[in-house]
Order: C-alpha cells, then structure tokens, then sequence
RNA sequence: GCCGAAGUAGCUCAGCUGGUAGAGCAACGGUUUCGUAAACCGUAGGUCGUCGGUUCAAAUCCGAUCUUCGGCUCCA
C-alpha cells in the first residue's frame, strides 16, 4: 500500500498510508484535536474530515477557534436549519444557504405559509432536536442528471437553476438525517457539534440578489459549540445596540427626526452641531494647508448643467424632481453632486498649465433621493453634506496628487482614533460596460494610476469589480458601524470623463491645448455618515477636542452659583465648552445627569473651592481626581481640548 | 421600491381573549441648601401614528395610508 506525506503548519511531516481521512490525521495527532476538528485544509482548498487523501499535501485542521472551523460550522448548521424546516413547512423550496461572517442564512420559499419572527424559536427547537441526533453529514457524488432529477421530483426549481449552471462531474450532494441538499460543501462531521442555535431575524431577499426576482425569505441564524459563547454572543449584541449612533443621537440631543420635515432629512441639534462644525473646522484647516481653494456654489444648478455631466441621464428617472421657474418654466435640479459647478467654476477663464493643480473644496450640501427602505439613522439620508473637493491636475500630477488626498484621508482618520478602515479599490464591472462612460484605455489608465498610489503609500487594498462611479474607479474608505454593517467614508476618485464633458482645457508649456484630469474626493465622505459611524465608534465619548460639552460646573448647592458662574465665565474666556448646572438638586444628583450625558469632566465648586479659588475635578467614567486651582485646571484642559493639527 | 415586523405622555414601557388609558423618569409648583451616579410632596400631560370600516361599544378586530425597525435591491 502506498503512502502519502502529510505536512502540518508546523512544517513538520507524517506519512500516512494513502486515502487517510482527515480525521484519521486528527486523532494521530492528539485525542482532543480530534474531538474538536471541524474540518481541513488540504492544499488550501477546505474539506470534509471524512474525505480521503491519496497523493502528498499540507494540511491544517481547522476547529471552532479558526475562521475556516466556523465557516464549515455555519454552512453545516444552514443545512439543520433547512432539514428543521423541511420538517415543519412541508413544500417549502430551497435557494441558496450559506454561512456569513458571524453566521448563516438560508432563502427559502415557503409558498403561501405565512412566516413571522414568532416562527424562529419554533424552528431552533426542531433544530436542536435534529442536531442531538448526532446525524452524519456525508458527501455523495453526483452527475448532473441525477440531480437535476432529485431535484425535479422534489420540485425545487430554485435548486434545478442553480444546477442548471453548473458543470457534469463537479456537483455533489450532501445528506444528513432525512435531509438532501445540493452543496459543495465541507461540512463538519455530524450535527451534534451543534449544541446552541439562534435565529435572529427574517427578512425578505430577492432570488439571486435580482430584483426582478422573486423574493424569498430569508432566515439568518447563528449557532454555537456552548451555551455559553451562544449567551457571550447575544449580550455582545446588546452592548453593540446600546452603541447605535440614532439611539445615543436622540438620547445625547445631537440631532433628530421629523415626519413633517421628510423622512431621511436630519435636523441637527446644538449640540450635533458642535461635533459637526468642529470637524468641518479640522479639515477646513487641513485642506488649506494642503492647497485646496474654498470655494460655495448653489444648492440648485440648472438641467442641463447635469445632462452635461451625464448624471441627469444614469440618475435623473430616480431622483428627485426637477423644480421650476413660474413664468419660463426653467428647469432646476437640487443640487446631487458639486462636481459640475466646479467644473464651471474651472471654466471662467483660460487656465495654464502653470496654475494646475487647482483644488476647489467646498461642503457642499448634496440632496438625493434614496430609496424609501434605504434610510438609516444618519447613515443613508436624503440631505447630507459632504467634505468636497475636486483637483484639477496634468495627466503627469495624477498620481503625485493622489497620494496626496491619500495622505489627507489617513491623517483625518488618525486624528479621529479611526483604525479600522479597509481601502476598497472600486473597480468597475468588465461585464457590464454600458454602466460606465468613457473609453477602456482611459478607464485602465486611472485604475492602475489608483492601484500605483496605493501601493506607494504601502496602502492594503481590497479589489471589487463592479462598485466603481459610472465615470471612473475609486479607492473607497470602509468601515463598519457597531452592528457589523459596512459603511463607505472616504472617497477618492480619478476622472477623465467630466473633463471632456465640460471641455474642460489648459494650455501647455507647447502653447497647445490640454485636457485636464479631475480627481474627485471626499476624505469623511458626508459629514452625516461620518458623524454617525463616529458616534459609534467611540459610543458617545467623542475625542475632547469635538465633544458637544467639555465641561460641566457643577455648584454644590445654591449658595455657590455665583462662584460657579465665575468659573464658567473663565472657561468660556479660553474657549472652552460648558454649562452650569444651578438647577435646586443635590450634587449627586447633578453628578449622575452630568456622567449619563457623557461631559468628559465635571467641575465640582462648594464651601473650599470658592474661598480659594479652586475647583474639584472629576473625570466620567473615572471618578473624582482631587482640587486643583482654576488657573491650572485651564491651562491643562486648554492643552486637551485643542484641536489635532 | 420589495419582503417581514412595529407605532400608547417629551423618554422608556404596561394595558390578557373589544367595555372608553396607566407606571417610572423628564416637565411644572412647593419644601429642602445638600460634598462625588437619582432628595421629598404635589400638579399637569395622551383625539393610543393617520384615515376609513365592523360593533351597542375599538388602543384592542379588519382595510388603507404614513413613519420607524430588520433585511433585499440601489447608492453619482
């Protein structure tokens, strides 16, 4: 009998005689690694434990404690889920199931039979049921008829389409209990790992993420080895829901909501304000610094200002209306995007190639309309302002430029504690030309001048077809909200189309004409998104420097109210942000009103402090630090609550 | 826009299978003048999202509509 070589990512080899299974390996390793295996990594493709293995590999066994474990874990507990409701929803009729970053889902379809959240605990009883029968997941091979049979008898015609596209010799199935499904798999070896099921929601989904489809419903789940990690997980839910920028938007007074203002279109309250001011001050001094030019235009601009730009035709049907001259009957367009004013603005008189770049920045106030369903918080509104800018550059500053707004984008970010970004490299989709305007040497031209870039700035990419802007790519700043939602920020883009559409021109040190290159960005994106997403990420407690109210003075009874006003009316001299709280409560009391609103220090004054002109510190979240003078207290807080440079 | 769910006082929520709305906090008035996370007493506050229907009677049942929430699709 032959033997194989078997390499662990330790580098270290067995030999095994061939067709071991992976769980063989497992158990020849340690007793408890085969306890807990889930499933392997053979030559980087992941695999059933129970598949054998005949010629040399490395390998990696994968456990709950790898994501290549869960993801296996996940995928199994889609198929109990579908086995649990093929139990309770006779007919029902399955798409796709597969498992997610934390969990799984399946669409299924289940007719006429209504289904609500009040079904899920229903369905996770059954699903425990079934996983305590300890079923084999095991793989079968099949041809193409075969399953295109199987699943025509059933009357699955979801699973009949999906077969349909793919290819005789590579489709299996997988079975486990009274349960079939199509499914490349891996799965891991039974289904009594599975020891703690949640369904979380349901929502509908459209058949292939196609609109034109039907829509299905979507059940998403997650499941657990223990009880435990399955109660560690939902209150890790709790705490995120607590961090929700629209309830700590409403409970910290930052902005609002109203149904006679419109729906999506957010009110921004004092102190919202504050935080959003302070942050258009840092990159207003930040843009100056790097060259830009403030510029403001319009929040109306005429039709046909857009039809030049081509955003009237991709974007005009869905969008809001145009308004109307009374008498002429002149149409105008709210303002969605800044690009084409500054265009015009570029266009008042001939430019040379000396002058360029130009760096028009304006916060710009942009109105879209937005699908009803899409609105959220302040995340996906109707009316946002974004931190705008468009360069104006020679074909050969393209890229110096682009690193540049690269440069512009982490340095906010990191001024903000922001370290969870992705940079998205927003290509667009080669199979669907007509989306995109322009010709493919240009459009390959600034996708590889983006990629350049970023590489120079040792920037990590992430590459998705199909997300670029319909006149040219992007490298899109992402970051996740508390849920887990994915968010885009900052914004850079390369732009050879505007340009000719505008016949945009300068002239070259050859004395010719020239066609400049515009490069669009927006380094917090939209000042509502950004603020939102910043809520989140610091819960509330805003970095010193943007919170709405730095300090609170806090008398202990009546009797000190003038001496706190004394002290209020000194921070306010040196620009410091805070209010007295002279209502008739007890210092607690005002202390507990103080710590809930999230004022990063509160400045308690009494009988000591007046007669010496001092005050009591106390930090939120950290408690009382002792006296210090007034003077002091103010040099030191002026010191924390400047602005990042 | 699509599928599903929810809307009761400023906020958080109670109100079972229909019998005419309730708590805590906030607000307001008073008492108290207080040392590091909620003083005490009292007062006021709601056409139960809106419109229509069923019924002797609707917060409760039905329909429509608006808004919100969870997803899908979309996102210049």
């Amino acid at each position: 009998m032959s033997e194989v070589k078997i390499t662990l990512p330790d580098g270290s080899s067995r030999t095994y005689p061939s067709g071991v299974t992976g769980m063989a390996i497992a158990q020849s390793i340690s007793e408890g690694l085969a306890r807990n295996a889930l499933a392997i990594e053979v030559n980087g493709e992941i695999r059933d434990l129970s598949r054998t293995i005949t010629a040399d590999a490395s390998i990696r066994i994968f456990t709950w404690n790898d994501a290549g474990g869960k993801y296996a874990f996940w995928h199994s507990s889609a198929h109990l889920l579908a086995e649990a409701l093929e139990a309770l929803y006779p007919g029902v009729k399955f798409g796709i199931g597969p498992p997610i970053e934390n969990g799984f889902y399946y669409d299924v379809d289940l007719g006429t039979q209504p289904f609500g959240e009040d079904d899920l605990a229903k369905v996770e009883a059954k699903m425990i049921e079934l996983a305590r029968k300890n079923s084999v997941y095991t793989r079968q091979d099949v041809s193409k008829k075969e399953a295109l049979e199987f699943f025509g008898k059933k009357g699955d015609e979801y699973k009949l389409e999906l077969i349909d596209g793919l290819e005789d010799g590579s489709i299996t199935f997988y079975h486990q209990g009274g349960f079939t499904d199509l499914c490349r798999g891996p799965h891991i070896p039974n289904t009594g790992f599975i020891k703690a099921v949640k369904l979380l929601n349901v929502a509908g989904a459209y058949w292939r993420g196609d609109e034109k489809n039907k829509m299905l419903t979507r059940i998403y789940g997650i499941t657990f080895p223990k009880q435990k990690e399955l109660e560690e997980y939902l209150h890790m839910l709790e705490e995120a829901k607590k961090r929700d920028h629209r309830k700590l938007g409403k409970e910290l007074e930052l902005f609002a909501f109203s149904e006679k203002v419109g729906m999506g279109l957010p009110l921004w309250l004092p102190k919202g304000t504050v935080v959003r001011e302070r942050l258009e001050q840092f990159m207003r001094k930040a843009q100056i610094k790097a060259g830009y030019d403030p510029v403001v235009s319009p929040h109306i601009g005429s039709k046909a200002l857009y039809v030049t730009s081509g955003h009237w035709d991709k974007y005009g049907k869905d969008s809001f209306r145009p308004i109307t001259t009374p008498n002429e009957g002149e149409e105008f367009l709210l303002k969605p995007m800044n690009c084409p004013h500054h265009c015009e603005m570029y266009k008042v008189k001939p430019r040379s190639y000396k002058e360029l770049p130009i760096r028009f920045a304006e916060f710009g106030t942009v109105y879209r309309y937005e699908q009803s369903g899409e609105l959220h918080g302040l995340t996906r509104v109707r009316g946002f302002t974004q931190d705008d800018a468009h360069i104006f550059c020679r074909p050969d500053q393209v890229k110096e430029e682009f690193i540049k707004v690269i440069d512009l984008v982490l340095h906010a970010f990191r001024s903000l504690g922001f370290e969870n970004y992705t940079a998205q490299l927003s290509l667009r989709d080669p199979a669907d030309k007509q989306k995109y305007i322009g010709e493919d040497e240009l459009w390959d031209r600034a996708e590889r001048e983006i990629q350049e870039a970023a590489d120079e700035r040792g920037l990590k990419t992430v590459a998705v077809k199909g997300e670029a802007a319909f006149y040219g790519p992007k490298l899109d700043f992402m970051v996740k909200d508390a849920l887990g939602r994915s968010w885009q920020l900052g914004t850079i883009q390369v732009d050879y189309q505007l340009p000719q559409r505008f016949e945009l021109e300068y002239i070259g040190s050859d004395n010719q004409k020239h066609r400049p290159v515009m490069i669009h960005r927006a380094p917090f994106g939209s000042l509502e998104r950004f603020v939102a997403v910043l809520i989140e990420h610091c819960a509330g407690n805003f970095p010193l420097w943007l919170t709405p109210e730095q300090v609170a003075v806090l008398p202990i009874s009546e009797r000190f109210n003038d001496y706190a006003a004394h002290v209020l009316q000194e921070l306010k001299n040196r620009d410091i942000r805070g209010f007295l709280d002279d209502r008739n409560e007890k210092i607690g009391r005002k202390i507990r009103d103080a710590e809930v609103s999230k004022v990063p220090f509160m400045l308690i004054v009494g009988e000591k402090e007046a007669s010496e002109n001092r005050v009591s510190v106390r930090k939120h979240g950290k408690g009382d630090e002792g006296s210090v003078s007034l003077a002091e207290f103010i040099e030191l807080a002026s010191k924390d609550f400047a602005m990042p440079l």
